[in-house]
DNA sequence: ACCTTAGTTAAACGATCGTTTTAAATAAGG
DNA sequence: CCTTATTTAAAACGATCGTTTAACTAAGGT
């Protein structure tokens, strides 16, 4: 038992190592298991499938990340009278940086597996993360809104989802845009210095003024 | 030698629609040339491989995109005291409606293909793209410089690269963002609505003021 | 000792993919 | 009308995928 656990956990290892730097449809389970160094039936005999692997996968990452947000954005409504849109978004740095305990790599992998999640399947990771966290993510939507009265609810929803992607797509193809900085900009950028710079400009861009509407 | 030209342009009309629902990977040639109603073979014939006809594909729009972005950016640049980042990004506008020309959908079609372009074959498209169009990208990030004086060039360098995934996101999971919209906010969004939306998002990120940087 | 159960392994299955091959059909030129 | 080149059609190829099967191993309980 105690090898057949570790077995099961050297699948999700290598599984989240090549998801995300791959993408889950690029990845097959054969790569899976040859990195895990396990035999290619065991995946689908401790998971069940592939997909089942997926949200496995993605399941570990979220359950330590989301209540973790929760527990930031109640910290923050204890003043809720002064609460900046960079206020609410510097509520997912922590719970970023929690990550490290489900591995030292956590928040780059999460934030890569999120990108390719939402790339590929679509609606699937958004219902499961609504059909768990839902009631997070609406409080969290809902202080943005606090924090911005002069705006509009559904203008609000799609700057938030503009700056999700703006974080997904600078997430997944970092190491490509890391590169051609360095070779444009002579000095080297850092993965934590990207999460840094996409915080101002997402800030800045949800709280814009809304552009006067002519009819 | 009429009737050949008539295949080539189904398989080619066939492949954008599909290519910009499903992506590039997730479109099979049975898919096209069912759609298409040509035969299998008739894609390895008449563009060599499937990877000459995704190339073939965004190069249809890029030759018509690209040139009418340089024309706009020179016109903006016969007034260059005054320009700000809502102009530059202006600029991308009227080549978006161009594109009408190469198909009556050909805007909604670009993005979402640039979109996939991205997620998928990440180095390949900036690769084709640079080394046919950099000169003009260039010159657009210059202009997105001379707007912003105050702000450096790396951070520039990512904040356009920020900009350009919440534009590809926002446009590849528009049409579930927009039912999810119409769930929660009644009214229906539509898909110019968006990107008008985006205009003063971006704008706003782009131009914000770099935070202190304490030592 | 035996049986049950959990876990591992190697091999094969069926499906789908991009591509190639072969031959038939078509159009053009002398 | 025949010849030639181009285009279409059908079939098969080889590779890869997720999944399943069946045999084998090793504990643990009775």
């Amino acid at each position: 038992m105690a090898k057949a656990l570790r077995t099961k956990d050297k699948i999700i290892i290598a599984a989240e190592k090549l998801f995300s730097e791959h993408g889950f449809e690029q990845t097959s389970l054969r790569q899976i298991t040859s990195e895990a160094e396990v035999n290619l039936a065991s995946v689908n005999y401790h998971f069940g499938s592939k997909k089942a692997l997926i949200q496995a996968v993605m399941a570990r990452y979220q359950s330590v990340f989301m209540p973790a947000l929760a527990e930031q954005l109640h910290q923050l409504q204890k003043h809720p009278e002064q609460i900046t849109t960079k206020d609410v978004l510097a509520c997912t740095m922590q719970p970023m940086i929690a990550l490290r305990h489900v591995r030292l790599d956590g928040p780059v992998i999460y934030l890569r597996l999120l990108g390719y999640a939402y790339s590929e399947i679509q609606g699937h990771l958004r219902k499961f993360t609504m059909s768990n966290y839902g009631e997070i993510v609406h409080e969290f939507f809902q202080l943005i809104q606090q924090a911005n009265p002069s705006v509009c609810p559904k203008t609000l929803f799609w700057r938030l989802h503009f700056s999700l992607g703006a974080m997904l797509f600078a997430q997944t193809s970092s190491q490509a845009l890391r590169e051609i900085a360095a070779a444009d900009f002579g000095e080297e950028t850092q993965a934590e210095e990207t999460l840094l710079k996409l915080l101002p400009f997402v800030a800045a861009g949800i709280s814009a003024a809304e552009p006067d509407v002519e009819s």
